[in-house]
DNA sequence: GCTGGTTGTGAATACGTATGTATGCCATGA
DNA sequence: TCATGGCATACATACGTATTCACAACCAGC
């Protein structure tokens, strides 16, 4: 069935050393035994073993990408940059959906089936990390870390983006606003939400409990929060939604409630995915590079597994931009 | 760095062998035995390298899984369940993007680093079917099929899903109905169009070139089919779509050339995305079970993996329903 | 005390590739 | 003519697991 270096070897009359030398362009091998064994390769169609490689080399030129919910929109956009970056680098990608199940998780990353990870559902609260140091397996964080120092990630001015939206609410007159945020273990929740409060605070504009909710980054968390936001006393007439996907709940429970948007309610997101920018939505929201955000991670990770890397740690950091469309409006 | 099995054997004072039995509960190692080199697996935190294992067994328990463009939001709700299938089935799942890169695809495919392909870009036309063919490798199709006999595929009742939209827009009476359809190189966009034409032309409703499109089953393709259609003479008051990220296109581009769904033109979809329910779009359209349809496809691949299938092929048809929402009406 | 069958374990090996080291060959220069 | 060195290739082996086969130890039965 499979047809090995040993075949080819014997058909081009050279040994199996030779063979895996000639095809892999290793310059102590002469031009015209290379010829020979190229052809002969040709004739078997010969495809090396990716096993046996992977035993000899030690390397199994896959990474392994960890998200939770695939169905949620947002990965796509993460998963399908990173894939092509990877692949450039001569890497293949495995999807690992990681639900409550850490030691499932776990056995698969550490079985040595992967030069690394990448961990895109960081929690702060999370014992993979740890797990994936102790046992030497580089990995990186993309779009979420741990907030820790000395972590390899890839993420977004989260902070700095929470302020842009600040600075815009408050320059547009809203005083009572509101704020569906990520989780509450995410930095990516947390940082925004930082960052919102800090600018409003700066501005004298404060943020009461009851005109948050915080939940997972999903549609439904924004679908579900309108209505208790519209419960408050005085009612909202701005949130800011810990992402897009969520600002997108927000904006089919409003057309659902008969909120008229942005007349009665500013709803702003964060991420600007491709879907924001629907004519059906026209989400006002910060945006940053997704594809670069990913691709970033990509090349910090097989730096990482090269080792040509900073052992203290790298952060890159993307800036965000505030995108006006037609989800904001000046307070009533 | 990594702990092998020689390790354990060491620890535990047996031999290697022994520990490879005895950590799989080969039944002729003796419980004593058993327990002590469990104990020395756990002290040394050995994992089984999946190298060794995949050389000695020529098994990887990994399958590929074939795609387009993952940003497509069509293909998220059919590798999410695809995944959780084959996880179940101790399979872990490697996602490929095919571009027109054919080439390095059937590389990547051919050498034995996977035991099965999922294939779900399949078109009529391609090459690829063949290769893996040729080399022994299992491979199914998901959602779209070569349409020839004898393949294992996983598939939706097409035709009679198109045959539904047309018996639906005939009963309202409409009689200038219109189409933007899948590829013509795919099953999908074929067997949906046929089924459509077939059940319009019993009824006597003709279906005129000049307000038919055809294209990628994206977002796109709706969005830019719509002033195209509305050109005609007479304007169609119905167009069914390829499938509902097609139809939601149609639905943002009519909102942003002021044409009104449902008392204008009615749109119907196909596939009942999560998202076709959402507020904003309320799409009619037509609903499989997409989470089955991909499971289906894991436990063919696996069953053809085992050589526990039919050698004639196995093709699994699932059914179709129609779904009212709000944007079908009564022809003006 | 021998045979024959079980049961549990170890030795040897296969799997396919890559690589460190050795070997053979040839040209060069004294 | 022979030593030297560079080049091309072969030999041996490593990688980690699973499996085949052989072999002990043990027991039952005669």
């Amino acid at each position: 069935m499979g047809i090995t270096s040993h075949d080819v070897a014997r058909l081009a009359g050279v040994s199996q050393p030779t063979v895996s030398r000639a095809l892999r362009d290793d310059p102590r091998v002469s031009e015209a035994t290379r010829e020979k064994v190229r052809r002969a390769a040709q004739a078997l169609n010969y495809v090396p073993s990716e096993a046996g490689r992977t035993l000899s080399t030690r390397a199994t030129r896959r990474v392994g990408v960890i998200v939770t919910d695939l169905t949620n929109p947002f990965y796509p956009h993460v998963i399908a940059p990173l894939h092509d970056e990877l692949s450039g680098l001569g890497y293949r990608m495995m999807l690992i959906t990681e639900r409550s199940d850490e030691a499932v998780a776990e056995e698969k990353l550490l079985d040595q089936s992967m030069d690394g990870v990448v961990l895109a559902t960081a929690t702060t609260d999370s014992r993979l990390p740890a797990q994936l140091e102790r046992r030497g397996m580089p990995y990186v964080f993309l779009n979420r870390d741990t907030g820790r120092a000395g972590d390899f990630a890839s993420v977004v001015d989260n902070e700095g983006g929470g302020r842009l939206v600040a600075r815009e609410l408050v320059a547009l007159g809203h005083r009572h606003v509101a704020g569906v945020f990520g989780a509450a273990n995410t930095t990516t929740g947390r940082e925004r939400e930082l960052g919102f409060r800090l600018a409003l605070a700066e501005a004298g504009v404060g943020l009461v409990e009851d005109r948050v909710v915080r939940g997972a980054f999903e549609y439904d968390t924004g679908y579900r929060a309108l209505p208790a936001l519209l419960a408050a006393d005085p009612a909202p007439t701005a949130v800011f939604c810990g992402n897009d996907v969520v600002a997108i709940g927000v904006l089919n429970a409003a057309l659902a409630a008969g909120v008229k948007v942005p007349d009665d309610l500013t709803v702003v997101g964060f991420d600007d995915l491709p879907m924001a920018a629907w004519e059906v939505f026209r989400l006002t929201t910060v945006r940053h590079d997704l594809g670069e955000l990913s691709r970033q991670a990509a090349r910090l990770l097989v730096r990482r597994i090269a080792g040509e890397v900073d052992p203290g740690g790298e952060r890159l950091v993307l800036p965000t931009e505030f995108v006006p469309r037609a989800t904001h409006a000046r307070a009533h």
